[in-house]
DNA sequence: AATTAGCACTCGACCATCGAGAGTGCTAAC
DNA sequence: GTTAGCACTCTCGATGGTCGAGTGCTAATT
């Protein structure tokens, strides 16, 4: 447990950081926010925060940078109480309240809104839950490989191609297809993201097990990818952030978000409760490398899951993020429940 | 006019510029396709060149680059005969031949098979020319601006706001609609396009040419970003081109290919005639500023224009470029024939 | 035992200098 | 008109030196 000093030091390095994007020295904490301790002592501190592991010292003559461990500590101790001015809550209103036709206009206004007001990337992820699988078929090639093919009640994915091993046969392919049929038709084609593969469940031999694994797997990443309908908006933000001064990590991050399998599984892969922020911290807490993500449950209407969110450095506003997100999913939840 | 040896130097420089993105040397041009002459003699055509306008020397112990002019004559020069190897022809015809559904979906696989051949960021604009205006609406918003609307058969574009002049009343705004109904219902929206605002048309008083040009200006942009689709791929490929190892160039890159209404503008302004490709090299040929794009027009099918095409910096192999458009616009073509 | 003043130390950022190498332009000869 | 030869210019990388920021440690203080 932390020392109350030692918190308002943690506090005050990795607001200090969000803010410039430069280590923080002893000093500047000792002048922000305790003036009636000498730097010397912060150092002490901080020396001890280092060893903790919360805090990093690029070098030995440069100030503190906050690590990912610090940086979950400050988002859970933060307050939940908004930082937002007056005009940003009346822009965020102005923008959701006037009525836009179709529901992905909508979508669209609430990305927009979003990196317009925080400067980062906004995701929304819309599943239509209504839309139920109705069969799955394995459509044999006959060049050892396998087309997968979903069909729900609205449309078919497809596209998903898996290697044969030789020694599968027919009737082999015919099991495996019931055992999917048998599983997932009249589910969700998102209940695939919650689906492990359990290794004894069919077979024993490790050779089938490996592919039933593939298959499930190869399933899951089509149903990411095409299943959910992937809203994003304010790519173009990270440059207003230093960590992007880089091509290499522009290129790693517009990847990533252009990946639309990923987006739908970092943006869903929360606990799935309505009303609730989540924050994911780094490669650690299964952000991509270097960012964090953070998201909020919200139905789009009956039956329809969304989850909408932002993505960007770690080094993020997390007052600022979190402020929108929540403002923004109480209207949403307001409207719907209106309707 | 250029001697024969200038434009065998000429076309040196900039294949070698296009191959190796660094300037070229006298030598390096000696040994690849002037044996029988020696290096000095070289020296003095570049140099000559570079007084014509063709080359650039970036400082006086480099070699030379090739200015936009250059890049002119080069394309000009090139013949029409494919560089394609088998396999990408193969690769081509497979892609395109499979048969997906919906043109959405044919549109998509056409992008991606030009982004990943070229290794550029490539473009398709759709518009569907029988889907014809059947009204334009301009609507006091009671707060100083209007609200443009153009209804078309299938679909209502809005968002288009402009400030209305103090002097400007009721009576006016009715005429203004008036008048924009009568030039262009019926026709399609690409139509702004070519559409110029003639001063003299309504009004002597300068005041309401002014207005009434923005007007059209404004329902311009506006068919331009939502009066037609675009579909871009291979937005990453940037990165494999060094003129964008800088963030920087990036980022203008990204806005341009980002918004619609450019993409559209730049890639249907063209003679429009189906089966030729045309080549816009820098901004002085209203490409970006340091890319150029090249397109070719297609018909995807009944009364639905097509414009597709490849943008990437004026560093960009041409060769590769004008054969794959080449190759996939006979192709579009052919398969339009027999339907 | 915790805090603090003071000081030596370290390291990056910035700048100037230097030499090597590339490639040119010019001159004079062919 | 072409070419060999050479001086010249400029970039690039390496080297070194100074400055300032910020630390860690020690010894004194509370």
């Amino acid at each position: 447990m932390l020392s109350l000093r030692k918190k308002k030091i943690l506090s005050a390095v990795v607001d200090g950081y969000i803010q410039k994007a430069s280590p923080v020295s002893s000093k500047e904490i000792q002048k922000t926010c305790l003036q009636d301790c000498s730097s010397a002592t912060i150092r002490n501190e901080l020396s001890a925060l280092e060893s903790m592991g919360y805090l990093v010292q690029p070098h030995v003559s440069a100030g503190r940078i906050p690590s990912e461990k610090a940086f979950r500590f400050y988002v859970n101790e933060l307050t939940t109480e908004s930082c937002l001015t007056d005009e940003e809550n009346a822009l965020i209103e102005s923008r959701l309240l006037r009525n836009h036709g179709s529901l992905d206009e909508v979508i669209k206004q609430i990305t927009n809104v979003i990196s317009e007001i925080t400067h980062y990337t906004s995701v929304v992820v819309k599943a239509d839950m209504a839309d139920t699988i109705t069969a799955i078929k394995l459509l044999d090639l006959s060049n050892g490989q396998m087309l997968m093919v979903i069909v729900t009640e609205t449309r078919v994915l497809k596209d998903g191609i898996v290697d044969i091993p030789e020694d599968f046969d027919d009737l082999m392919l015919l099991q495996a297809q019931a055992w999917l049929n048998k599983l997932f038709v009249g589910k969700h084609i998102s209940q695939f993201l919650n689906f492990t593969y359990p290794y004894t469940l069919v077979n024993d031999q490790f050779k089938l097990n490996k592919l039933f694994k593939k298959i499930t797997d190869e399933l899951k990443k089509q149903a990411l990818a095409n299943g959910m309908d992937v809203c994003v908006c304010g790519e173009h933000n990270i440059f207003k952030h230093s960590e992007y001064n880089d091509v290499g990590n522009v290129q790693k991050f517009l990847s990533e978000v252009g990946s639309k399998d990923k987006m739908a599984q970092v943006f869903t892969d929360d606990g799935g409760q309505e009303g609730f922020v989540t924050v994911k911290i780094g490669a650690s807490e299964n952000a991509p490398e270097g960012c964090s993500v953070v998201t909020t449950r919200v139905a789009l209407g009956t039956n329809i899951a969304g989850s909408i969110g932002v993505i960007g450095p770690v080094r993020m506003n997390y007052k600022k993020v979190l402020s929108v997100l929540d403002k923004i999913s109480n209207i949403i939840i307001d409207m719907m429940g209106k309707e």
